[in-house]
RNA sequence: GGAGGGAUACCGAAGCGGUUAAACGGGGCAGACUGUAAAUCUGCUGGCCUUUGGCCUACGGAGGUUCGAAUCCUCCUCCCUCCA
């Protein structure tokens, strides 16, 4: 069979993985699972690397179980973290599993015959299982001195400030633990996650072969930052969310078309399923015609298909073609509601249009594009606004019925990339 | 416990009695260039207004001196360094 591994290897989607897992992977199919913590009703940008480490797996002939960590998101990971977490109530929790299911369905096929994938959840053990069995089973196998050495931990320990709470502390046995049900009950033997887990990962490891005499394994993913070190997968508007409703298709896609050629080809790596040859070509699209954005356009297409569909890469597609390759002008009020749907919007009653209209700095103000009057007119003497796609050229510009499409929208726009679409409410 | 040093706008950092809504750098926003990239250059970057101007709020907090204070004095809070 073919070796994941070396698909990893090849999409620099490995940092670290523990002895003998190559072969391990290669001699037969085999049992992986990642953890996704729940402290949000949807996955980020973030999680897409492991969840496509997952969807090689599956590819590869493996099964992938991706672990939602409804009891350990109670807890919470110190990992990576300066204070200590808020923890989440048992019912968001649930509710947070549940969204990011929906999510992975949208990657990981559950339905093949021969190795679909599998959800858990935690809490279907850790939820039952007694403090006092716990401490005994589990805990007898952890030397505080070890768990007291780990960065993470120590970090947090040093700074007398926020210190470290016994909870959070804890969390490694958890997740250790986490792994060890996993191999009693589904036979798994690999541990997946981003390089930031490779502690946790490695304490599983050793209490699988404590407890049981099995061997198991451990890979860890890079951390993915862009070019300019920056942390990879926000935007100006924040998080960028696997969830439509908190990012829509459209922004969703405008994220990817914005990466910087720098980094273009390695997330075609990182994020599709293109082949070698193909990316080699995009590289050398980018190199010899940049303007043509082809890796960032295969990029956003292939990304936004896999998450959104056809008809969210369409929708967005459409969008952007309305917005930045042509004019508005030409495109009726129905095709603006459908495309701008995705638009930050608002409504605007009739009669404030009546007579000399309103002033443009006040829908601006109003819509959010300008934090304050000042703001709007600083704007607009920059040169900075358009109305329909038409500059503005003084402060004193009012809109009026006139200058509605079709009667029926207004769309305002300040700099190249921010819209907001004002709906005529008659 | 003792001796000093500091706290300024989103961040860093000047200013040390008046022309200071506060130099400079970063960040942010916009414009030009371009490819919705990067780099570069330019403008803007407390609020409101009837905008070559006016008013209000603002240099850790509270008082005071002064025609006038971020700038001087007193007390308080918090940080840092050195000595015990």
């Amino acid at each position: 069979m073919k070796n994941v591994l070396d698909e990893y290897l090849a999409r620099d989607l490995m940092q670290d993985a523990t002895e003998g897992v190559s072969e391990h992977l290669r001699d037969a199919p085999r049992t992986i699972y990642i953890g996704f913590d729940p402290t949000a009703s949807s996955l980020h940008l973030g999680s897409l690397v492991p969840i496509m480490g997952l969807v090689h797996a599956q590819r590869a002939g493996h099964t992938p179980i991706a672990l939602v960590g409804g009891g350990t998101g109670l807890i919470g990971d110190p990992s990576g973290k300066t204070a200590e977490r808020q923890l989440l109530t048992r019912e968001l929790a649930a509710q947070n599993a549940q969204g990011i299911r929906a999510q992975l369905e949208h990657f990981l096929d559950f339905e093949v015959k021969t190795n679909p994938a599998r959800m858990r959840n935690n809490l279907d053990w850790l939820g039952d299982i007694t403090l006092v069995d716990f401490l005994r089973d589990v805990g007898k196998h952890f030397s505080v001195n070890q768990m007291m050495a780990k960065e993470s931990v120590k970090r947090r320990i040093q700074d007398e400030e926020s210190g470290i709470s016994f909870t959070e502390f804890s969390y490694a046995l958890l997740q250790s633990y986490d792994f060890l049900e996993l191999y009693r009950r589904e036979g798994c033997t690999v541990q997946m996650g981003g390089s930031d887990q490779w502690g946790n990962i490695t304490t599983g490891i050793d209490l699988v072969r404590r407890m049981e005499g099995a061997r198991a394994f451990g890979v860890t993913y890079p951390l993915v930052t862009n070019s300019s070190g920056a942390k990879f997968g926000k935007s100006e508007s924040g998080n960028v969310w696997l969830d439509p409703e908190l990012t829509s298709p459209f922004r969703f896609y405008q994220y990817w078309i914005n990466v910087e050629d720098a980094d273009a080809v390695r997330y075609l790596k990182f994020f599709t399923l293109l082949g070698h040859d193909e990316i080699a070509g995009l590289a050398e699209a980018v190199e010899r015609e940049p303007y043509r954005r082809a890796a960032q356009r295969a990029l956003a297409e292939d990304v936004t298909r896999r998450l959104h569909g056809e008809a969210g890469l369409a929708a967005a597609e459409r969008a952007t073609k309305a917005l930045f390759s042509g004019a508005i002008e030409g495109l009726s009020a129905d095709e603006i509601a459908d495309v701008f749907a995705d638009m930050p919007s608002s409504e605007l009653p009739l009669d404030e249009l009546g007579g000399a209209g309103k002033p443009v700095i006040d829908l601006l103000v109003e819509s959010g594009l300008a934090s304050s009057r000042g703001d709007a007119r600083r704007s607009i003497d920059g040169g900075g606004v358009y109305v329909n796609n038409v500059r503005v050229e003084s402060v004193d510009v009012a809109v009026t019925t006139e200058h509605m499409i079709e009667g029926r929208f207004l769309l305002l726009r300040k700099g190249k990339k921010s819209y907001h679409l004002l709906a005529l409410l008659a």
